[in-house]
DNA sequence: GTCTATATTGGGATAGAC
DNA sequence: GTCTATCCCAATATAGAC
């Protein structure tokens, strides 16, 4: 599970990480006021004294819970060094991010279809406006330096990126199914595949 | 929403088909049986009478729109062709496929977080056996050909092709908020992303 | 602020007429 | 087989004591 505070001292942030972790396991809809309440070892009544609504609530964790992914996936492009570089270091810690927060990706995009008008504006647009100003500006600079292909798109590529990455955490129930293996055979086998994964992508993008 | 049959002429059909359409889009717990008994045009009672409850519905419905997205997306990569030209292929068809049926990665991704034991096993194995006899076996050929790297893992590189084809698709709220693009200009991009993911694949791959 | 008790609606399931 | 009416539990939300 998701820990948002490793010890929460007052009620209101007991509740939100009871919350979390049950509304990222059931969704929204699966989700039961009286087992936060039971987990954040208080009663009912006072997640209405301090969220008013379960809809509240819920956005106060979605939120939360959103933004923290995107820090841990995102801000790796945000940093200003050579493409390459950015995508090797990616690859090397995204795993650690996705095993953290393991259902979380599944979770946003799940509530994101059910209604995406819960969407946090203001962060997604200012977010990608600093990707853009580094990584994909450094993309364009490389491709005029020859070391990029001149092909590639930024956009589609950082979309490349986030899907490699990303995609078998999110069907890891299928995978694992697939091919016969358990959560720990996974997992390793996802630790391999690191290295392989930022080849993958720079054999495609180099010159 | 995904037609599972065009013309249901008797009520289990019909219940079916309107079960599918509300699950989809609302998952098992926001599904209610007297909204599918509405858009079929019949009553509750019925959906009990054919289906006992709304778990053995929900079952019904999801074995069969799993093996329709599993038929739509691994079909190719069970021929018998060149690995170059499967993936061309595939890329090519999976677009159609993933607009069909919109909203079913979402909702398959989540409903086996929430429940991993819905996975209907012995399709999934069958299944991967055919993939292994046919598009690994092609990849091991073509190694020794000399046409593909020899580092290439085949699951990976099935599990990357997926990645990258579906993902999008799945994260497609996400992705227009972030561009600040519509709907039909996020098909428009997918759309004319096809032939550059093929050529991305394949980069990667060639020996 | 924190609890217990309760109001009230929603929703899966069934009884029973036709 | 198909309907209406109803049962009954579950779940959000609130009232009110302390």
């Amino acid at each position: 599970m998701v820990n948002l505070n490793k010890h929460p001292e007052n009620p209101e942030e007991a509740i939100l990480k009871a919350a979390s972790e049950i509304f990222i396991e059931k969704g929204f809809d699966g989700a039961r006021m009286q087992e936060i309440a039971d987990k954040a070892g208080l009663n009912k009544a006072l997640l209405h004294y301090y969220y008013r609504s379960k809809d509240k609530l819920f956005r106060a964790v979605f939120n939360k819970v959103f933004q923290r992914l995107m820090d841990g996936l995102v801000s790796v492009f945000e940093e200003n060094m050579p493409v390459f570089d950015t995508i090797r270091i990616f690859f090397k810690e995204h795993q650690e991010v996705l095993i953290t927060y393991r259902h979380l990706p599944v979770f946003i995009l799940n509530e994101l279809q059910r209604d995406p008008n819960i969407v946090v504006d203001m962060f997604n647009t200012s977010r990608l406006k600093k990707v853009r100003n580094t990584f994909f500006h450094r993309i364009e600079k490389e491709k005029q330096e020859g070391i990029i292909r001149q092909s590639i798109q930024p956009m589609e590529l950082f979309i490349n990126i986030l899907s490699l990455s990303v995609f078998p955490y999110a069907a890891k129930p299928l995978i694992t199914s697939f091919i016969g293996i358990d959560e720990s055979a996974f997992f390793d086998m996802m630790e391999a595949r690191k290295d392989g994964l930022a080849d993958f992508v720079i054999q495609s993008i180099k010159a």
